[in-house]
DNA sequence: GTCTATACTTGGATAGAC
DNA sequence: GTCTATCCAAGTATAGAC
């Protein structure tokens, strides 16, 4: 089962086409949390992936390619496992701040939410990167607010918020938290932050625990 | 009254040192906002102070120590401003978010926020940088919380909230907030936020009015 | 104190051998 | 598809003239 077109094997593990890309993108990855944009140059990334930098033109076409296609990956495992997660937790806004906890916690593990900092950071550079990154962004916008949304339209406060806002809120928070851990090397406020949301949401899941919190219209 | 020691003015107005390192300190500034941490090269500020790049390692010894006074600049000068701003505002919630809203837009003009931004995410290349850029930070932290401090004390939500956890949030969530204005190109959203903050809080301010909002112990 | 000139390093990108 | 070699642009930093 050996593959056409590969002479040696001195780079990423099993040395297809596939394979080097997939080595190039997790090196991107782990350069861009570790180092942020300005560091994340295609040798340093080469050096992660433990092959050469020319692949990367080859493969991307430039630096910027490969990141954008590093951050395409993060958002693509990203998006899947919270909409997993986010539908197990089912209906009670308890849950879903749990959940919302957890992924947080392992975003920070795996450096999936530095990853997207670093690319809005870097994207100041370039109007053209900007506008790239802003794209890749939306669907985490558009998740958060679908998620929210079940427990917005009937709830307590309904009236008093829209959807898209706290979408917002939640995502720029999401930003804000990251940033604050990876500076200070410290999750610890930010986790303490969910245990806290947590508590006001058990509140307002018993305040609206009779009325039409489930209700779609 | 001709200062001494300066020969020619061909770099930044008035010429003397402290007129040079003004200068440098403001092109740090603008390509910081710009260009970003990335972009925020000797030669580029230098272009933008309108003087030369040798002087940034004359006056400053590197450039992220002309990025670091840079944000001690910022951080002085918003500092003394928002604590005037909040002093003025007074004891109620609503005028503190009115107030805040302001400074927040100023910031986005000015691009304040957004070089503690670009710090904080350029910190990661080094983490020297990062101890400097968090010791910078610690102020705004403070400050958030010391603003908060009054209305947590003896308010309706008294024993569910405390003050550094909201003050980390309010942080995380004013740079969330800007990284993503900065993206979009656009500050409504987070305006609509704080529009929406102002009205929570009159709310709160209500329900206060005859209790202990203003007392100290 | 400020400039020019320059040494040296690193980064993006391409050509061509294999 | 991958590597070596290389070009060129841009970056940091220093020496020395003025």
């Amino acid at each position: 089962m050996a593959r056409p077109g590969s002479k040696r094997g001195s780079g990423p593990a099993g040395s297809g086409a596939a394979e080097t890309r997939a080595a190039l993108i997790q090196g991107a990855i782990d350069a861009l949390r570790d180092t942020g944009y300005a560091g994340a140059s295609a040798r340093e990334i080469a050096r992660r992936a433990g092959c050469n930098q020319a692949l990367i033109f080859y493969h991307f076409g430039s630096v910027d390619g490969l990141l954008l296609a590093a951050l395409d990956e993060v958002s693509a495992v990203r998006l899947a496992k919270y909409q997993a997660s986010v539908q197990r937790s089912g209906s009670s806004l308890t849950e879903l701040v749990k959940t919302a906890r957890s992924v947080f916690d392992e975003d920070l593990d795996r450096g999936y939410v530095a990853v997207l900092v670093a690319m809005i950071a870097g994207a100041q550079s370039s109007p053209a990167l900007g506008a790239e990154v802003a794209a890749r962004l939306a669907p985490w916008r558009e998740f958060a607010a679908e998620s929210l949304q079940p427990f917005l339209g009937g709830a307590p406060l309904a009236g008093m918020i829209r959807g898209e806002e706290v979408a917002h809120a939640i995502v720029a928070l999401y930003l804000g938290l990251e940033m604050l851990a990876s500076l200070d090397g410290d999750r610890a406020a930010a986790l303490a932050l969910f245990d806290r949301a947590r508590r006001a949401a058990s509140l307002l899941d018993l305040l609206g625990a009779g009325s039409s919190v489930r209700e779609q219209r």
